[in-house]
DNA sequence: ATGCCTTACGTTATACGTAATTATT
DNA sequence: AATAATTACGTATAACGTAAGGCAT
């Protein structure tokens, strides 16, 4: 039977032209190359070389040998490749959010439900989101609505409301009661948190005018937040899981799209093995 | 690093479902076997089987696995089968001929000069001759004709003349002398051996109402041509080679189809380990 | 009880390295 | 002298088979 490494041998001799050469890349002795090829030789039951004394070199069949030789290499290669990445996929649950708070509560839920299990979660836009699902780069979705899609299961959970949070002393602080629009702050320079995924293309549509200041550091954001005047945003999630700043006020906002209801949405083929994620999700109220 | 046996055991597993009965077609044992495919799993570093304790099957990765593992085995097998066939075409050489006397005095002159070498030498039609010389299927082909090739390498040799064989008792024998015209004897049957190739087409170009009893078996051939009235042919190769019938007449033929010159054709590519056999053809006359 | 898989253990076979030999530059 | 390939020989590793153990049908 040809081997692998025999294989492998053909093609570092091919590389670098002699037997005490290629000996060395591959870490063995000549003597043990020598052989090795001989047996390759008497295996494929044809001259693979042309010898002289202390000469040796590849003859038609050799040069054609190698070629073969560098494509079966490469494909166990590949082999190896896709089974390892197929091994990966088998053992990772991946779960894209078009909005951070999902995957707040998801990650520890499906780190218990299954263990052993790695567990990743990231932010993205939405039609990455769906491709994403069909090219089994993701397992789960949250979307803000139903994709309906015969392929894939679907089910709505808990919503999340956007707050407008200012210091007491902001003119618009008054408006906790009542409430009030984006469209009323449009112009303002406001603070946001750099991964809100589909909450920044709300902000920028209902307030195409105003200066967006962009934080990617958590930490320097809450400390602008308590610093400055600035006017900032939270949601009922966002107080749930990192609390509420006392020194700030919260004014409701009145547009029906700072609610959002989250959609979890899988393969159908996947319902079966994420069944028990889909059942702890909040219900729909 | 993964072998090509740790393959074939991985598509033996899959081909008889259990451990036991692939090891068997192996022909190792089964402890063997358990041990080959633990070994691969370590090399792949990834789990390919479902075990239980007294069952194990292909998972996921398995089931990639052995497609891979299918398709790798497969192009070293298409590896040795290329290899050898190229081998094996390295050392024939093989000589069409586009009607039989070239084959006779070649074969012989072929091995002196090549010891070593398989010979091998047919008869076939022009159209095919020349794609087999450009295919590789022959190295040296003789045709009736320059070809006028660029990337050929001719030279013109030998003639080989037609003759009628009659019995001193058929009418047409008292012709010997002046000879006559193939169309003469159109209607008439005659006797013809069957490998005479392009010889053929110019009996029925010129004798298109005679019927034509070919004969495949030489002795065959000989005994009627003696026992019988029926014309026959010979050429002067023909009886260089195998002797001229004492008890028949020739008749020499007058059409200018009847006398061909041997072209010897090879690749120009071919020509210099071939010079010595292209040099002992016999000249222009 | 039978079939199937795994682990343990002693053995064998195969592949290795060192050393020696021969040849070439 | 230095480089390169092969052959010879003793060794070590790795793959094997047998035997034993456990589990399921």
């Amino acid at each position: 039977m040809v081997e692998l490494t025999q294989l492998q041998h053909l093609a570092a001799f091919q590389k670098h032209g002699t037997l005490s050469q290629a000996a060395e890349a591959l870490h063995i002795s000549q003597p043990a190359l020598s052989r090795s090829m001989q047996k390759l030789e008497e295996e494929l039951q044809v001259p693979l070389f042309e010898r002289q004394k202390n000469k040796i070199r590849l003859n038609h069949n050799g040069q054609l040998a190698v070629e073969h030789a560098r494509r079966i290499l490469e494909s166990v290669q590949d082999m190896a490749e896709q089974v390892q990445a197929a091994d990966r996929r088998s053992r990772t649950i991946s779960l894209g959010s078009c909005v951070p708070a999902p995957t707040w509560a998801a990650g520890p839920a499906l780190s218990n439900l299954y263990p052993g299990m790695t567990i990743s979660s990231e932010i993205q836009d939405i039609p990455k989101l769906l491709e994403g699902l069909r090219s089994g780069l993701y397992q789960i979705i949250v979307l803000p609505y139903d994709p309906e899609d015969s392929e894939l299961y679907c089910q709505a959970a808990n919503r999340e409301t956007l707050y407008l949070t200012l210091p007491p002393s902001h003119p618009f602080a008054k408006k906790a009661d009542t409430g009030m629009y984006l469209e009323e702050l449009d112009g303002e320079t406001v603070l946001l948190y750099s991964t809100i995924g589909f909450w920044h293309s709300i902000h920028v549509k209902l307030m195409p005018h105003s200066r967006f200041l962009i934080q990617h550091d958590r930490a320097t954001f809450t400390e602008l937040v308590n610093t400055t005047m600035l006017p900032s945003f939270m949601t009922n999630e966002s107080i749930r899981y990192f609390g509420k700043k006392n020194d700030r006020v919260l004014v409701p906002l009145l547009n029906p799209e700072t609610t959002i209801r989250f959609h979890y949405i899988c393969k159908k083929s996947d319902y079966p093995r994420l069944k028990a994620f889909f059942e702890q999700l909040p219900g729909k109220e």
